[in-house]
DNA sequence: CCAGGATCAGCAACCAACCCGACACAGCAC
DNA sequence: GTGCTGTGTCGGGTTGGTTGCTGATCCTGG
């Protein structure tokens, strides 16, 4: 252990969390080179389905009864409060689980986040009893499922350390960075977020207002470090922007 | 599916992760009545350690090759920056598991984290490699860390919806309702939070400053919502506080 | 293809919350 | 005693929330 002033770089650059679909199959299931979406799409009572963008997948208050796979989009999970309010807990991509919940315990319980399908979304899901069976027939499924929410885990905590900045600049910076891990595409320009995000969505994912995002992105756009076309993001140089945390 | 008015409550009263420790033990592993604790101390590698308050138990840049599991005390996840500021992505209480990174992939890779016991902190630890061989014995064990990672999982949610709260008032009074719930002991004059929080170590973990973290406190306990008593703090009424949202 | 509505982006003026810097003092350890 | 850490307080200045309005863009159904 050498002292405290390594090289901590504030470009979130979790080498785990780096490409979407990187959970290295391990074990008995992995012999046969399955995926987590085919072991799940192999229960009994699963399902594949397609989700239209805006609609829901499950509201808060419903029963807590099966784990869901995104195979393609994003699922946006939320909390709506009585003020009409509402606040993105987690914008999840390709290859995430969600529903975890339902794994908990053997009680029922309820669901507290809303579920929309943040773009057109395809997804597998299966009852939470039958993932329990699973794990328990091959051991192997549970690694799989263990690396997935792993995974999860570092996602939604480089999005805290996003929340914990104190200017709103630094906040937007540090979650467009943390959308061109997740949601990136490579073009010959640089990085184009692949999500159809309106500056109120933005707000509601950082903890701020739509005037104020469009002024901090205006800004951003007339530096030169980002471009916007028809509601899709394109990061040219992700380095650079990273040097506008304050 | 009823309409979209259920009753979506502010505060934070998650029923699974309200008590801690109240992972349910299922499978072969279970019907000996194992808890994950037991499991992990029963390893290949294993380890059960004391740590002093303000010790470090990994440095950022250390391999990631053990999983740990808290029995007493608390844990602070943070992450430093070359300016010296410090943030904290995460408290962990009791029967949390951390570590988990090293369980995602075959490959090394490093800790991202500073962990640092918050107090006196008795923990076990494995070996990842042990933890991964003991759930290919034993699928129940696969189960139990699975139910431990779901409730960190919710954990750290609750903790991004205290962090998009707008004003700080607001993200104080959640960041406490989180606390009480995670580190909360009842008294007779109502919860008080089992750690001694300073206002420094209060304003890194929801992204404000001491000098705020101050004013508000004395506010609150101006309005006689709250008690300090060396470090500790006593919520007299938690659903009083909680009317404190703006 | 177009009309009409809904959603979204951009802008300005106002104002307060809160960050910053600075300082004084209390408690505790050594 | 002397540090050190933590708490309490005060102004000045700025970020960013709020409100309100306008025009652009997108979507849908005729």
């Amino acid at each position: 252990m050498v002292g405290a002033t390594r090289g901590f770089s504030r470009y979130p650059s979790n080498p785990s969390t780096g490409a979407p679909g990187s959970v290295a199959p391990i074990g008995a299931a992995a012999q046969a080179n399955l995926t987590l979406l085919e072991v799940i799409r192999g229960l009994n009572g699963s399902s594949v389905e397609t989700i239209e963008r805006g609609k829901t997948i499950f509201f808060p208050g419903d029963p807590a009864e099966r784990v869901y796979l995104i195979r393609r989009g994003a699922v946006r999970l939320s909390r709506v409060y009585e003020s009409g309010e509402e606040i993105t807990v987690a914008l999840l991509r390709e290859n995430s689980l969600f529903g975890v919940l339902s794994l908990l315990t053997g009680q029922r319980s309820d669901r507290f986040y809303h579920a929309i399908a943040f773009t057109r979304v395809e997804m597998v899901s299966a009852p939470a009893g039958s993932v329990r069976k699973a794990i328990e027939e091959d051991a192997s499924v549970g690694l799989l499922l263990l690396q997935g929410l792993s995974s999860r885990i570092l996602q939604t905590e480089t999005m805290i350390e996003t929340l914990t900045h104190r200017d709103m600049s630094s906040r937007l910076v540090s979650f467009l960075l943390v959308l061109c891990r997740d949601f990136g595409v490579p073009g010959n320009s640089g990085i184009t977020i692949d999500l159809r995000l309106s500056h109120q969505a933005i707000a509601e994912a950082i903890g701020s207002t739509r005037v104020t995002i469009t002024r901090l992105l205006g800004d951003l756009r007339q530096d030169g470090l980002l471009q916007i076309d028809r509601k899709k993001i394109t990061v040219f140089d992700p380095i650079a922007l990273a040097k506008r945390f304050s």
